[in-house]
DNA sequence: GCAACGTGTTAACGCTCATTAACAGAGCAA
DNA sequence: TTGCTCTGTTAATGAGCGTTAACACGTTGC
C-alpha cells in the first residue's frame, strides 16, 4: 500500500484535517460531510477507517498526550547535564509540539469532556503524568518552592507556551526565542 | 420586584448559569432545557428573556470583554507612579478577573466564532483595545523590545493568568501571589 | 473466472435540539 | 369586572446531523 515516508495513509489524512477542524470551529461546530469533503471523499465514507466521529476525536487527544508524555520522557532520559538543562530541554520539546501541531494542541484541553470514560481516563493519566515530569525537573531547581507551587506554575507555563494565536510578524526562530526567554523567566520568578 | 442589590434579576441569573454550562461543555454541548432547568424554569421559558441561546452567548461574550477592557482603562488612568505601577496594576486586575469569573474568561477564547459577524468584530475590537492597553505599557518599561515581541509576551501572559484551571490546594491570596510573581518574571525576561 | 475484500457512493432513518405556537395564571390599571 | 402585560407552561415543528442500508466497482488470491 502507500505507506511511503512522504504519503499519509486515509486514516492520517482525515485525522490531520480532523485536527485542523475540531480546533478552527470546535468537536460538535465541525460535521462528518465536512471532515469527508476535506480528504475528497463524502461523510458515510469516513465510516471505513473510523467506528464514528467519536473515535477520532478520541484517537487524536490519546495520541497528542501520548506523544508529549513520550517526547518528555526522552528529552528527561537524554538530556545530560544538571536539572537546569533538563528543563530547558522540557521548554524547547514543548515550544515545538506547540508550534507544529497548534491544531491538535487546542483540542487537547477543550474537547475532553466529549470522549467516553476510559478514553477520557486515559488522556487525563497522560497528562498527569506529563505535568508530574516537569514538576519533578522543576522541583530540584527549585526546592523551596512548595509542590503545590510547582505544579500551578508548571500549568501556568503551558497555558503561555500554548496561547500562541498566530506566529506574528515574528518568524519561527524569533518566536521560539521569545517563548524560550518567556517561560524561563516565568519559572525563575518561583525563587522570588 | 426584586431588584435589591443582593438579589440577581432572572436576565441575570440565567447569563450567570449559560456561562457556568457553556464554559464546562462548551456552546454545542449544552440545551437550552439545561440552561433552564439551572434557573428553575423550562427550556422555552428562556424565550421571554432572550431572543434565542446566540444572544445569550453574545450577551456574555461583549460583556466580559467590555468589562475588562474598561476594567484595564479605569487603572491605566487612575494608577499613580511609573509604567512599573502600571503594568502592576494591570496584572493585578486581570488575576482577579481570571479568579473571580473563569468561566467567561474560558469563554471568552473558546467560543467566539459562534457569534454573528456584528458581535464578532465588537468583542474583537475590544479585545484588541485591552491588548494594546497593555502593549503600551509594556513597551514603556522595555523600550528596546519590538512591537510584535511586547505583542506576544502580552498575549502569552493572558495565557499564563488564565491558566489556572481550579485553585489547587493553595488558597486563593497564595494563588494571586504565585501568579503575580510568575507574570513579572515572564514580562521580565523581556529585556534579556 | 470468480469469490472476497477494501473503499467508495447516495438515499433513508432517527434522534437531538432550537425555536415557535397555543394556552394559562398572577398582578395591576381603569 | 375587564383587559393588558409579564412570565411561565406543554406540545408541535422543522432543521441539522450522525449513522446505517443498500449498492457499485477495482484489486487480489486461488
Amino acid at each position: 500500500m502507500t505507506t511511503r515516508t512522504d504519503a499519509l495513509t486515509r486514516r492520517e489524512q482525515i485525522l490531520k484535517e480532523a485536527a485542523r477542524l475540531f480546533a478552527a470551529r470546535g468537536f460538535h461546530g465541525v460535521g462528518v460531510d465536512e471532515i469527508g469533503a476535506a480528504v475528497g471523499i463524502s461523510g458515510p465514507g469516513l465510516y471505513r477507517h473510523f467506528a464514528g466521529k467519536d473515535a477520532m476525536l478520541a484517537e487524536l487527544l490519546v495520541g497528542i498526550s501520548g506523544r508529549l508524555l513520550d517526547g518528555g520522557k526522552l528529552r528527561v532520559a537524554d538530556t545530560e547535564g544538571g536539572p537546569d538543562d533538563v528543563l530547558s530541554a522540557l521548554i524547547d520539546g514543548h515550544i515545538d509540539f506547540a508550534l507544529d501541531d497548534r491544531p491538535l494542541i487546542t483540542l487537547h484541553d477543550r474537547e475532553l469532556d466529549r470522549l467516553r470514560d476510559s478514553d477520557r481516563k486515559l488522556v487525563r493519566q497522560l497528562q498527569r503524568q506529563y505535568v508530574e515530569l516537569w514538576v519533578g525537573v522543576v522541583r530540584e531547581i527549585h526546592p523551596t518552592a512548595p509542590e503545590s507551587e510547582a505544579r500551578i506554575a508548571v500549568h501556568a507555563v503551558f497555558g503561555l507556551l500554548n496561547s500562541t494565536p498566530h506566529l506574528g510578524s515574528l518568524g519561527r526562530p524569533a518566536t521560539e526565542s521569545l517563548l524560550r526567554r518567556l517561560a524561563h523567566g516565568a519559572f525563575a520568578a518561583l525563587s522570588d
